[in-house]
Parts: structure tokens; sequence; C-alpha cells
DNA sequence: CCAAAAGTGTTTCACTTACACCCATGA
DNA sequence: TCATGGGTGTAAGTGAAACACTTTTGG
């Protein structure tokens, strides 16, 4: 055996922000803790990665296993390692980033998980671990990210209003933007495919629907075209 | 002891990619490896992480061990983990990206490394492990990042032309760029300190010299500006 | 008919781009 | 005096921002 095996070695674990979208608000999903340390409190899904697979494959797993979700988007994030982070020994984290259709799951506990639920970003218990931190690096990115690249269909469901777009995009920007001039934009970059059907139920005028056209968009990217709101 | 200690860990290294600036050629620093697995290939310089350090200070540990170097600019970059990247076993690697002042340092080597150097980042020999994706990764995130965060600067040596500065970006973005709307643009940025001294030893009209303004730079940012080139 | 949100164009202003010549210096 | 890069301004075009009223629908 080689000298890879001589040291010591930290654990390691993923975590998981997963980001989802309840119509004017931006949640983040937690689980409570069933076990010491931090038995009771919340925190960010995650665990073990295994010896036989890789990081991505581990934060989906544990995502699965703790939570029944299968996020539409994810991505790795950042590593946390600082020494003492968790209180155990070392144990350094891969976190991950994802972003989930929030109407199309339904929660279920399972694992470690005494209990899973939603939070409002903006309004979250205090976390186990340094997940504050965690969260707070997320939250960047996905404010960073969601206006140079269309992740942020991923939050809403298949068919969507522009006005609910839109808001999409206020929720996470934290800050107002203009309907016409959101509209021309979005509406200019020709990825949204235009149905014939409107929104069902509300009482005032309905709104057309329409869809993201990933296909269209993977051909404007490689033709060099970048998204940009 | 809790149940951390119940499962199998991979082994954790960091790996650094440290680009120098040579007047008109983007390097990358390499290390030779004198041991097995991949004796004698070319790789980054990195190591075991220590069970008592962060992951930052065992980049810094590293690269200081290999070369000598104490990097002006150093980030966290994405960690690789996938289950047969190295040989030995599972060895999962978070990767850091490193911009130094080339002319401010010799190489030594030492540690593990038969030798170090700098190689053209666009034409370097074939790396061991995944070395080349890591690569890859760091050159497309100093493309990204150059654009919007006052990074440059750090692969310049303190005092510079507009010309050096211009040339930089040029060499990294691989365009070229507009000599009158290049200095229009950097100097109404109101973050270059405009010195009183020209460069030396030139067979032409001397260009004058300036000296990136931190102090400036960190006021204007906490009031809302952004960097952008 | 009222309430609620959908939908739609134009003007203004700022910023980006394109572009060419004279100047200073050392060899 | 020649070669080399240093240094400078303007005009045209493009994209961002500001802004208000009419239409549709259900209650």
């Amino acid at each position: 055996m080689s000298h890879t095996y001589e040291y010591p070695r930290p654990a390691l674990t993923v975590d998981c922000v997963v980001f989802g979208l309840d119509d004017d608000d931006l949640k983040v999903l937690l689980i409570q803790r069933g076990v010491e340390p931090f038995q009771g409190r919340w925190a960010l899904p995650g665990g073990f990665v295994r010896m036989d697979e890789s990081l991505d494959e581990a934060a989906r797993r544990e995502l699965e296993e703790e939570s029944g979700i299968r996020p539409g988007h994810l991505e790795q994030l950042f590593t946390f390692g600082e020494p003492e982070r968790d209180p155990r020994g070392r144990v350094v984290t891969v976190a991950y980033f994802a972003l989930v259709k929030l109407s199309a799951h339904t929660l279920r506990a399972a694992t470690d998980a005494r209990e899973a639920a939603w939070f409002s970003v903006w309004d979250t218990p205090k976390l186990a671990f340094d997940h504050a931190d965690i969260l707070t690096t997320a939250l960047q990115r996905l404010k960073g990210k969601v206006r140079y690249q269309p992740i942020g269909f991923e939050l809403l469901p298949p068919k969507f209003t522009l006005t609910q777009l839109q808001r999409l995009y206020e929720i996470v920007l934290e800050r107002e933007l203009d309907k016409r001039n959101f509209r021309k934009k979005i509406l200019a970059m020709d990825l949204l495919e235009e149905l014939d059907e409107v929104e069902q139920d509300v009482s005032h005028r309905a709104a057309r629907l329409y869809r993201f056209d990933h296909k269209k968009y993977r051909q404007l990217e490689k033709a060099g075209f970048n998204f940009e709101l």
C-alpha cells in the first residue's frame, strides 16, 4: 500500500442547499436532526460520502434519502473545511446548491432526519454546524448565477406566466423590475415557447402560459449566445 | 466516539493552479513528480490536508513547501472527487486557484517535487491524475472572474503601464481590445493611482506608471460600485 | 360594473464601439 | 531621422431605463 494511507484523514460529507419557490417566497429545505450533535436543531440535508460514489452522486443520494427530493438542478457550491466546524472532530463538507420545482414535490423525512420542512430563506431557525454560512454562500451564488444562466426556470412549473417569471427574479434579486422592459428583454431572447394556453382559476384576465425551450437554449449557447437578464 | 468514525474515509488533498504572467504569455506552475504514481510526470503542486489546518492553510503550505511561492491571490476553485481519479485509491482533492507576480518569485523545488517550472498554459506537457481537467476549470474561472473583479493586478508588478494592463486582459481573455476605449474605461473607474514615474530602459517614449489603489477599491465596493471591464 | 391583473410602445439617456494621427524617446 | 510604442477625442449606434393607459375576465 502506498503512502496515501500514512496520514489520518478528515471525514468527508456533502450538504445540500435546496431552494424552492412558493409563490411569493424563496424557501430552503431543512431537516431536523434526530441525533447528536445538535439533536433537535435544523440543518441542511447531507451526510457522509461513500468510498465508491462521486461527490455529485453522494449529494443526490443523501437528498433522496433524507427528503425524497430529486432536484432539477444540482451543482457544487463550495467546500467548507475549518478544523473546528464540527464538534465530533475533523469533518470537511462539500456543499451543493440545488433548485427544485416546489409544486412537484411532497416531502418525506427518513434516515437520520426527524422531519423535513421548507423555510423562508429570510427567516430560518438557528442552524446546526456552520450551515448558516453555507446557506449565505448559496444565496449569493443563486443571486449571481440567476442573472447570467437560465437556471431560474428550475424553480417554476414547466408552464408558467411571464408574471410568475418576473416575480421569481424580483424575489431572488431582491429588487423590483419594470414589467414592460422585463417582457421585452426575455421575449427578445427567443427562449420561451408561447403556448396556446392560459392559466386557470384566476378571478381576472388569465395570463398566457410559456415554456422554457431547453433545446433552443443549447443551440443558441453553442452559437455564442449568452443569457443575461 | 460518535458515529463520525464508523465509515471508511477518502483521502483529502489540495492542489493549486498558480498563474503568472510573463510579458506576453500566461504561465502555470507545475512540479515534476518524484514518486509514484505518475513518477516523472508534471502535475499541479499539492498534497495532503493535515488534521489541524484549514483547507486554505493547506493550500498555502503545500505551495510554499513545493515551490517557495506565497501567492497574492488564492481562492478555492472546485472539489474533484471522482472515485477513479487517483490510482492509489479514493482521493478527493480541493483545487485552488492562485495568482502571483511572476517577477517577484524565484522558484525553488523541494519536498516530493523533483523540479518546479513555469509552462505556458496553452502548451503544457501531459499532466498526472485529472490535473488537465483542473487546469481547464481554473482557466475558465480566471477568464470569467478577471472581468468583474480586479484580480488581474495580482499578476502585474506593483507599478505598471496601461499597456501592460491591457496586454494582460488581452492574453487572459484571448481577444484584442481597443487601446483608447480600454484606457478610457479603466481610468474612468478611478481605481488607478497615476504616479509621477515612467517605465525605464525602453528604446522609445517611456510610458507612465500606475498603481492599483486597493483602499479606494474597497471604499467604492462598499458604496455599491462594481468593477467590470 | 367593478376589481384585478394582462398586455402593449415610445422617448431619453448612457454606454459601447469604431476609428487615425501626432508625440516623445532612444538608437 | 527613423523606428517604436505612448498618448489622445469624436461621432454613430446600441441597449437600458423610465413611463401610463387600455383590455380582458370573473365576481
